[in-house]
DNA sequence: CTGAAAGCGCTTACAG
DNA sequence: CTGAAAGCGCTTACAG
């Protein structure tokens, strides 16, 4: 492969004037039959700056880490389209690491990120890094960002931390209260997140504001787990069937679009019918929420423009930009589909 | 962030000696007492080696590249999990390019792999490249092979180009058929893959073969669209129920699971009643496919090993090792659900 | 057992 | 307008 020093040979030039007319560099003036003679022998051979050289040189790769605790997260799956969308319409690299399925089985996805983010920071691979781990400790958050590596937090917020994109989640979980309490329910539950994040704290405090201002009661609780899976949402189900059955809300807001289709399966095992009987929100919208059984009323949170903003941030940090704490302005919408009704009787 | 010289400079030794030490050079021997000065050092200064100045040295990145249509294809997830796991196994880095999700909207997928392809390779940051886009022009392909990057196919294979593993789609579908047959369908129709892949056509061919094999007239075939999405699903389905009523199949074998969920979508909108009316088998399977109305009949193929499978095989041709084509053995499973049944009658 | 030198392929002051 | 030099941080023959 072609390098520099073949290009400048062809071009009958010194390496350093090939260099300047093929980064287009704007503060030298080059005689345009030089110019020329470069940019030919360039074609000519296929050249490609190499990518390590110059990044080893100029400190910058233009490339940015994601540390994302898992792809399969479908309420997810939009914020990470508007990244990919965002970084390439920048022309910039993404380096994702999929902390859930880079864990050996049984292993341990924290410690995976946390690894990642060793290998990948103090490598010099990464310009920067956006992380858009809900449930990763706010130690290590804290940790990364004294290394002060430029750092974009997506979707959580951490005290001391500085550069944030979220989106308004106590407003999301409120539209879903509202619905529920227009259609007429009063017993109106939370599937919460167990983690003690501020993006979890905010949904459940979205939760209250709504349900005070609805002028309901609140219900109890019941926390998904840990992690937003199908299987944390089909447990807090089942824990809430497990309950009295009397005061049963009829009306649940889950806090996660995978949790919520847990708890749809765990319902219809327990030969409870949805929504006659019982109505489910869930929070994030999915295309796949058009399919599930039944078809999933859900909060459609502005994800991309969450993972577009947060790539604009960074990008605009590398260049020397102060970071802000932003909401994403764009308003959540409610997606009715058929997992909501009236209460029954 | 300390460097080499740094830390040399700290344990009183040649840069060259802490190199050899820090890497762990077998050929090299140190005296303890050294070694020990020398790994403490770097310990406190918290050394890294910088990636770029090694990679530019040794010309090994230690990572490779992924090239994939969409992360969206839920019927595609392990092989990606595969990947992603075998890769961190290997104390590789992967960078994806999610071809679907970089392109602007309504843009070209097609182009942004290419466009991928050439930066991240020409570039100098990759030590090979992981292929695993089924509906990728052949001639792109081939060209990417021409330019002498080791890579290794998945999920598909192309003449001249050698190094791919794939899984055993024929037998995929074929169980698909049997299931069908088994259950006294006669009437078995394929929604198949428009693209003029190898693997499309593997899917088809299965399709034939495993109708003869039972003794069916092979039906006619509704394509699904180029892409395997739930809109290619839908509209295949439409076309179907658009044409003569009688004749018309009693049990459908999907070739990707992102069709089978459109398919379930537009028989619902049309009033058919699956299974009883009409049964629908989807190639490759997903928790997911529990959740959908029906939950779905699938075939589960060895994605996970394919992904698996092929870093091993890129790992060992970087190592020197010849790359093979093969086809993963772990033979492909049946997951009986709720789509399928006995002909209606 | 360890050091000194060269070089991977760039970019960027510094000259002229 | 263009060239020569230095250096980013490593690794690896080559000496000794």
């Amino acid at each position: 492969m072609a390098n520099l020093r073949d290009v400048a040979r062809r071009a009958g030039v010194d390496p350093s004037t090939a260099s300047r007319v093929l980064r287009g560099d704007p503060t030298q003036q080059v005689r345009p039959e030089t110019r020329e003679r470069i940019l030919s022998a360039a074609r000519e051979l296929a050249y490609r700056p190499n990518a390590l050289a110059r990044g080893l040189r100029t400190r910058r790769t233009d490339t940015i880490g994601l540390i994302i605790p898992s792809l399969d997260n479908l309420g997810f799956a939009d914020v990470t389209h508007g990244i990919q969308a965002e970084a390439a319409a920048a022309g910039r690299l993404v380096m994702v690491v999929d902390a859930g399925a880079a864990a050996a089985p049984g292993g341990d996805p924290e410690g995976v990120a946390a690894a990642a983010y060793e290998r990948l920071i103090g490598d010099g691979r990464l310009d920067g890094l956006i992380v858009a781990f809900a449930t990763l400790d706010d130690r290590q958050v804290a940790r990364l960002a004294a290394q002060g590596v430029p750092l974009v937090l997506v979707n959580r917020r951490t005290i001391g931390v500085h550069g944030s994109v979220v989106v308004d989640d106590a407003r999301g979980i409120g539209l879903a209260v509202e619905h529920l309490a227009g259609l007429g329910h009063r017993r109106i539950g939370l599937v919460g997140l167990d983690a003690d994040t501020d993006t979890a704290r905010r949904r459940v405090k979205g939760y209250r504001t709504a349900m005070a201002a609805a002028g309901l009661p609140v219900e109890e609780r019941w926390s998904a787990a840990d992690e937003p899976t199908v299987e944390g949402g089909r447990r807090a189900a089942d824990r809430l069937l497990a309950g009295p059955r009397r005061n049963r809300p009829t009306g649940l807001v889950v806090a996660s679009l995978m949790s919520a289709v847990g708890v749809l399966a765990a319902l219809r095992d327990a030969g409870i019918r949805v929504p006659e009987q019982l109505s489910v929100v869930a929070f994030n919208d999915h295309p796949f929420a058009d399919h599930t059984a039944p078809p999933l009323t859900t909060v459609r949170m502005p994800n991309r423009r969450m993972g577009e903003e947060a790539v604009r941030m960074l990008v605009a940090a590398l260049q020397g930009a102060p970071v802000g704490d932003v909401v994403v302005p764009e308003p959540p919408e409610l997606v009715t589909r058929r997992s909501t009704a009236p209460p029954p009787g």
